[in-house]
DNA sequence: CTTGCCTCTGACGTCAATGTGAGGTTTTAG
DNA sequence: CTAAAACCTCACATTGACGTCAGAGGCAAG
């Protein structure tokens, strides 16, 4: 499939594509006239990418991570191995943080509905 | 205390502080000089933003939420109230979305460890 | 062949949080 | 009193993942 349509299949933005392409995570074969041509699993592909990138990852962490996953070879896949469970694991930590966040968030909540429970006696009385 | 104590009890950067007091998210009080004091209360207040920052929300979002804490009223709280429970919504679905990724990383974790284990009869046997 | 849509490269624009430096004042330590 | 350290206000620089525009070519349909 062209880029076009992988865009519309993944969501991305053709210029996304192209940028993946550009830091290395994403390959295409060029068709005689340049243009870019994917196989199915292009979308699953891109489908982790945007995972990660939500999940905060920079372009270099997850080029250092992923290589493994299309061309494994052993000096990669030792350093990139370590790599992915040192991300693993801060991603953990941030999971964790976003929860105690949840928690922070939920006391202001709960402080803020005291408080107009106090204070909506009326609503038109207030000064 | 001044902006530096603050800055060193926060760990957010002097420049950071002066950068929320402008987004008004913080607020100090001038010294004749015009230097800023900030009060005990001030180290919480700075944590909680940091952790909004940290689970991602912008400053204009804050700025929308965090108001009615600091000065409640009929108001603000209204919309703050709505705008709460959004934000706490997005938050949730963010923290599954990343425990979904946590999940497809473990994946690519034990593709790669079983092709360790394959190819790992000898590490200099490789080609 | 031409019209219309898709694609190409390349380069500059954006946004948000923060770094950084200039140029000047204030506070603190000796 | 004086020098160092901390502070002040601009204001421009940076980084990352894109948006967007320009200028040019590719490709199916009428």
């Amino acid at each position: 499939m062209r880029i076009g349509e992988l865009a519309e299949r993944t969501g991305a933005s053709v210029r996304s594509l192209r940028y993946y392409e550009e830091q290395g995570l994403l390959t295409s074969e060029r068709s005689t006239s340049g243009q870019r041509h994917y196989p199915e699993e292009a979308v699953d592909r891109v489908a982790l990418l945007r995972r990660l990138y939500g999940a905060g990852l920079t372009s270099r962490v997850i080029t250092e991570l992923l290589p493994c996953t299309y061309a494994p070879s052993i000096e990669s896949s030792d350093d990139a191995f370590e790599r992915m469970l040192t991300e693993r694991a801060k991603l953990n930590a941030h999971i964790d943080e976003l929860r105690t966040t949840l928690r922070a968030l939920d006391e202001v909540i709960s402080m803020n509905r005291r408080w107009r429970a106090e204070n909506a006696t009326d609503s038109a009385t207030a000064s």
